[in-house]
DNA sequence: CGTACTTTTGAATCGCATCAAATCTGGTGG
DNA sequence: CCACCAGATTTGATGCGATTCAAAAGTACG
């Protein structure tokens, strides 16, 4: 049915480049396993009951809803990390998952992680603020997109994402645009209008406010 | 300094209309605080400690960040819940907080707030539960913000805050055009012109997809 | 019955998306 | 080392959709 192959994760190199699985270790060694999807490959579908509790480690997975007049309205796209949390909460998937490309999902019970979160403190920690940070991120990304002009956002992003006003950007400019909501023509234009103007400086892929 | 008016909680009443604070109850009597502000009163500032996790009860708070050129970048607008929960992680505020209109808050300290999530495993739950809606509701906002039209925006509302493609609006057609990041006119332009189209289907408060 | 707020429609304007095309860049293989 | 290619960056022209300013009609509430 999915196309997954199932194997276990080699779990020392996995806590390497995922510190906050690290934790989970002592839980989940042994029970996790690895999901490979290839792209358009169904993770999870509405109304399933869900079993797991999932982890992004590779690709991009869209949540959709299809709406009753038969449109598709994606809810969210996931770049990584844990996702799917709401299975805590349902005893049904309200949306559907579909990988967007080749994907690598760690799938871990959903006994084992509710387990972890009332049982091993180190790991609940953890997990808690790494929800406050997203929360405030997302907050943040919110008012950012609330703002009606490309110039308003551009300053917001080095406000907020950077430090003391400036910000080195890790992605290309046309990435920082997509993050913005913006084309990428109005992001380049509103950046050298921005310079010209001298309000921002630009230096190789650090951008200052000045 | 800071136009406080300090005073005891009247607990039971307050759990009463809040039930998440129910939970926190036991550790919480007799510690919490009524923090009352006037417009404009400053809650925190910038640099300082924190040593209270909030609870904003009625009104709206600003959480702001200036910028090293002076600008006033608004980070969050706060409209009930708890809030400043990256004081468990931070030693210091990165933002202002101050009162956008009158309000009132509850501080809790945060010895108090963080025995809680590690002793009081109801409390914990629901409040990671919470955060994991909260940060859903959160993601699907964002993507909804991402669109580009009026009407794209409104399905999308329609879908995932509605049961079955339909929502019943709980607050004026305005203020869901503030939440749809839309000016009013376009809201009301774009549901007439929907209404027209026989895509939608307005009955009193209430909206559906056809 | 008046006042405040929401809802509605109109007209002018602005900013961004889109389509197009040119240049620049880093990395590849011959 | 150079030719070449894919992707990023940049600038230009056009059109659309939303904002803004304005004004009128509807509605709730004391």
């Amino acid at each position: 049915m999915k196309d997954n192959l199932v194997s276990r994760p080699d779990w020392k190199a996995l806590a390497a480049k995922h510190p906050e699985l690290l934790l989970l270790l002592p839980q989940a060694a042994g029970v996790a396993k690895f999901k490979k999807l290839s792209q358009g490959g169904l993770l999870f579908q509405q109304g399933e009951q869900p079993r797991d509790i999932y982890y992004l480690l590779a690709g991009d997975i869209q949540i959709v809803r299809h709406a009753s007049n038969g449109e598709i309205v994606v809810v969210h796209r996931v770049h990584g990390g844990f996702f799917a949390e709401a299975s805590l909460e349902f005893p049904r998937y309200h949306s559907d998952a579909f990988a967007f490309t080749d994907c690598v999902v760690l799938a871990i019970p959903l006994s084992v992680y509710g387990d972890a979160l009332d049982n091993n403190a180190a790991f609940r920690r953890a997990h808690f603020v790494a929800q406050a940070r997203e929360i405030r991120k997302l907050r943040s990304r919110i008012e950012r997109l609330a703002l009606p002009t490309a110039r308003a956002r551009l300053v917001h992003y080095i406000v907020t994402e950077g430090v003391d006003g400036s910000v080195e950007l890790d992605q290309p400019l046309k990435a920082l645009a997509g993050e913005l909501n913006l084309s990428h023509e109005a992001l380049y234009r509103t950046l050298s209008g921005m310079a010209k103007g001298g309000v921002i400086e630009r230096r190789g892929n650090v951008l200052r406010l000045r």
